[in-house]
DNA sequence: AACGAATGTTGCTGCTCACG
DNA sequence: CGTGAGCAGCAACATTCGTT
């Protein structure tokens, strides 16, 4: 079977006017410069080389083949070029993200910064529910949230990425990993995740389902604030195990799963599909970028 | 993992040409 | 005319790669 190999080869051979010359051109062997150019001229059902002793000379049929195959090489190369081209993307994105997928976020955007420098990318922290709306809207042409049943928008797309389980988070002052959460709910005071959230109404739902009724304290809209007054020791909380920051290697707290099922929230990349080339990518480094880190960081 | 096709190398033979 | 150099062809074997 011929291929742009052979044609190369063939060219080789025209041009330097033996198999030998064409042999060390193209870092073959001589004997493999000639079974090329059996295969080729077999394939092409015609005689390519004239050979009258030592000298070879292209026959009528090579002399029509050679402007011919160094145009196709020539389109090739061309072809090779675009793709390569192709593989930088330029241009500038809006992206919008939570807070507390952020820390994940951002090494991605430094990664893919280094591969594309061209690319440039204005971030925006929301909320959920209006960085769902500004993706459907276009004001937005991506971001990273937590899943939800989506509104039938053409051209709107849902990428899964990783699950952030639901756990109690206290201070390692006022607990360790035998703790039992009943006692911390009964003697501690709770740091709430604002119920007006997706992922608040929801917390709010399992402790009424695990009947824990908690001694309210404060209740704040930023898992990393509510994170940091746990490490000061003002209370304790419920809320997902961010992505990022490794809590769980944080001597200052002491994460607690809750009894029965692991219960998780998902999150993932919402595209509007306006401008999936670019979004594609930064989906897929974030995608590369979760499977390189150890599990459950 | 086994298999087969494609493609390569190695080592040889034979032919031609230039030169003494 | 004999001989060595240069070249192509052939057969055997090795390697790579895709498929089953």
């Amino acid at each position: 079977m011929s291929s742009i190999r052979f044609l190369r080869t063939f060219v080789a051979a025209a041009r330097g006017g033996s198999f030998a010359a064409a042999a060390d051109q193209v870092a073959l062997t001589q004997a493999a410069v000639g079974q090329q150019m059996r295969a080729l001229e077999a394939e092409m059902k015609k005689t390519l080389f004239d050979k009258t002793g030592r000298t070879m000379v292209l026959s009528p049929a090579g002399h029509l083949l050679l402007p011919r195959a160094e145009e196709l090489l020539a389109q090739y190369e061309s072809m090779r070029r675009d793709l390569q081209d192709q593989r930088q993307i330029a241009g500038t994105i809006k992206l919008g993200s939570l807070i507390s997928a952020m820390g994940l976020l951002s090494s991605t955007l430094a990664q893919l910064k280094s591969l594309h420098p061209n690319l440039e990318v204005e971030l925006r922290v929301r909320e959920q529910t209006q960085l769902m709306q500004d993706v459907v809207s276009g004001e937005l042409d991506a971001a990273v949230v937590v899943e939800r049943q989506w509104p039938e928008v053409p051209g709107l797309l849902w990428t899964p990425c990783y699950d952030e389980t639901l756990t109690v988070i206290a201070n390692s002052g006022i607990a360790a990993p035998d703790t039992s959460i009943a006692s911390l709910f009964a003697s501690q005071p709770f740091i709430r995740f604002d119920r007006r959230t997706p992922t608040g109404a929801r917390i709010d739902r399992i402790l009424r389902r695990l009947q824990l009724v908690p001694k309210e304290f404060l209740e704040l809209n930023s898992l990393l604030a509510i994170a940091e007054l746990v490490r000061k020791n003002v209370g304790f909380t419920m809320a997902p195990l961010l992505k990022n920051f490794d809590w769980e290697s944080d001597p200052a707290l002491c994460v607690l799963q809750l009894p029965g099922r692991p219960i998780a929230r998902r999150l993932g990349m919402l595209e509007n599909g306006r401008r999936s080339h670019i979004t594609g990518v930064v989906r897929e480094e974030m995608l590369a970028h979760l499977r390189r880190m150890k599990p459950g960081s």
